[in-house]
DNA sequence: CAAAATACGTAACATACGATACAGCGCTCC
DNA sequence: GGAGCGCTGTATCGTATGTTACGTATTTTG
């Protein structure tokens, strides 16, 4: 068949916004960000939200096709009755004809993180959320390749909520030597997924040897880290892609922050402000 | 207490229809009847569905407390929005087959991608990949405070399938000189969330002004960067934690690595064989 | 049953909303 | 580097929309 199917307007404008000047094209992604309700706004204030004109909008609905502005409203209400008359199917993206989610990659990641989960006990993240705000020593962040991103998000965040956390960047030879800090009041934590990073796992070895508690974020088949490890946290990385996903591993970080920043809530709370006053 | 929990316009019609006269109580049924779609259209379509006259309809806002007809439509929308926002009574979620995940975290963190990805269509993303998969000119990437890391992972792969991928770290000063090497050949790739950073800002568009395409990932409420954005990819990011959420936006940049990584198969296979052997 | 009060619709009004004409600007293509 | 085109915002206009005043109908009450 010529021509696709249209069944709703954020599909119409999913397949125009490519051809649309930098101002329509605005108006588009405003309107899709908290589709449909800006558009049942007013022009004035869809072009406010939208940082353009009003006369941009109406050429944007001018341009998917509707005589007026009137009408095109019309049409996001029509949209929107439906979608209430039928709350199971949620149709904004259709669940593509043929069966299944557009994105596969989308639901395997789903998966994935439903999985991880489930084999990850309340327990244990509480146990290493607790080991992380009890401030005895100091916490070290480290990652692979492709996860090092993943420990700096982390320490990004654990650094605001108290002191002493580092996250080790750079050279091998740069953070080896930093081996000589860490003791065993301190915690090491350390992201690795296949293939496992040789220089990762020597110095997680010479971590425990000195008494350094790991906490290791790794895939389902785990690093050889794990000997060493206090804690392991499993995620499942399988996705349809060439890569390897570490978003389950990505929630699962945000839950831990998540779950100090509660823990340390009696004195982080002063802390965060504080630091809010220091801008 | 004295007074009754109101929380929709629906509630507050239930509770005063009894005192309501004749026309009035027409308009009241009419507008449960298909609710709350004809409280969104005119005040004339509204009267003639219901069979009344206008005046007879604001008299109807006017009771409901409402100062205004207008006022009246804006509570309506709220309401919508917050509905459709919250797929929360998603019962189709099943809680886990083999035990209910009791982290509101993690369903949060579903929640949220779910819904970023509704708003994201195929096209979109296809148009995205294919733009940083046509190897005209060089791809930049940055991130804020809490979202460089995003930055960084995109880049750590990006990087593998392509030359001339540059994540711009450090300082301030230090990625501002870099806008000299940018042009409208180039790509690039900008992650701010709300408390949105002025310097990135700015940068943007310095970098727009030198006809650089930006590449926006921002947050349901959209960064100011969205002004000279060419492409914006907006993600969901509430949670029940003091911090927001960056997953969402997270599994979107690894669906683009994928994506981009599959257009570059025929070249970058090879160029990905080659690096193996250069270990 | 009469008289008053309330409810309702018709019609005129004012505002704010959408639409349009036009000029300035940047961009592309010779 | 210059000419042409397309995009965007400002200012203006016409009109649809919400609002109000007033007269008529309907119900309520003494």
């Amino acid at each position: 068949m010529g021509e696709k199917m249209i069944s709703s307007i954020a599909e119409l404008i999913a397949d125009r916004i490519g051809s649309m000047p930098a101002g329509e094209r605005r108006a588009a992604q405003t309107l899709i960000a908290s589709y449909p309700m800006i558009g049942l706004k007013t022009v004035a204030e869809f072009s406010a939200a939208a940082g353009v004109s009003s006369p941009t909008i109406l050429r944007f609905v001018a341009r998917l096709g509707f005589q007026n502005y009137p009408e095109f409203q019309s049409n996001l209400q029509d949209e929107l009755a439906a979608q209430l008359q039928s709350p199971a199917i949620r149709t904004l993206n259709p669940p593509s004809p043929g069966g299944g989610t557009a994105s596969p990659m989308l639901e395997a990641t789903l998966d994935n993180m439903r999985e991880t989960f489930r084999h990850l006990s309340d327990r244990q993240l509480a146990d290493i959320a607790a080991r992380l705000a009890e401030r005895r020593g100091k916490t070290f962040l480290i990652g692979g390749r492709f996860t090092d991103p993943l420990a700096r998000y982390m320490a990004a965040h654990l650094a605001i909520v108290q002191p002493d956390v580092v996250h080790l960047a750079g050279q091998e030879s740069m953070w080896r030597d930093r081996l000589i800090d860490m003791g065993k009041r301190d915690v090491l934590v350390i992201f690795d997924i296949r293939r496992y990073q040789d220089s990762l796992v020597r110095f997680a070895e010479k971590a425990h040897q000195r008494g350094v508690q790991i906490v290791l974020f790794t895939d389902q088949w785990l690093s050889p880290i794990a000997r060493f490890a206090r804690h392991v946290i499993a995620g499942r990385t399988a996705v349809p892609s060439a890569w390897d996903s570490s978003a389950a591993l990505f929630v699962v970080a945000e839950t831990l922050i998540g779950a100090v920043t509660r823990q340390l809530d009696a004195n982080g709370a002063r802390r965060i402000r504080e630091m809010e006053g220091l801008r």
